[in-house]
DNA sequence: ATATTTACTTTGATTATCTATGTACATAAA
DNA sequence: TTTATGTACATAGATAATCAAAGTAAATAT
């Protein structure tokens, strides 16, 4: 699927929070999670998803962490804050608002 | 409801064009359409919905002539072109895919 | 007369988007 | 060994979207 690109934008702050409130992770690893979980449909890119952790820890929603075992890479670990579940608690609603509103169209004419 | 920006603008396009499926209209009526469907929540500004219009139609996804009786002020009324129908339909289901994919979310952890 | 509503337009500062490019280490393959 | 691939993060920058604000102007209501 080909997304256009404002819904596309729209959905990762959700689902980056949606990925974090389930447990902490990393960059590369919420990417990869998020194509296995859609089954391949949603492809992020590195460059896509890294600006949105940084503006969404700036915005106090995630905080990080680097963690690294010995012989491992580094990884730079994200955690939700309370203001982030919060934040998903209205971007919910709002998704769902809106999603309730198309629906009503879409119900009635069949196309 | 304050909606988040990306959010907002993401649902401009296919709302608009659900509405134009409905019938022909005209962006004022366009506006006051909208509030009203939405129990005065989605209030959108002329100046972020007329140029939303003339950017769709310049993507060939509607057409646009003005029309007026005598006495009446002239109105820019808009139609849904077979590209815009077909757009819908693209929109349509990537809204209903990403809102699958949040509601799986959704529905396992309830906050 | 004056204010409000209707109706459309454009400007422009601000911000977001996402591709492309870069770094660097680890591991597997050739 | 050297080459390729996978892991992991970062940022620059061209392109485009966002939306408030300010403007025009006619119709209607007060």
């Amino acid at each position: 699927m080909d997304f256009s690109k404002g819904l596309m934008a729209a959905s990762t702050k959700p689902l980056i929070l949606s990925v974090l409130k389930r447990g902490d992770s990393y960059g590369y690893q919420i990417i990869q999670n998020v194509k296995k979980l859609t089954g391949g449909t949603l492809k992020w890119s590195d460059g896509m998803v890294y600006p949105v952790l940084h503006r969404m820890e700036k915005e106090g929603f995630i905080t990080s962490e680097w963690q690294g075992k010995p012989g491992e890479k580094l990884r730079k670990y994200y955690s939700i804050t309370e203001r982030g579940k919060q934040e998903l608690i209205v971007e919910k609603e709002q998704w769902n608002f809106l999603h309730g509103v198309l629906s009503k169209f879409w119900e009635q004419s069949l196309t």
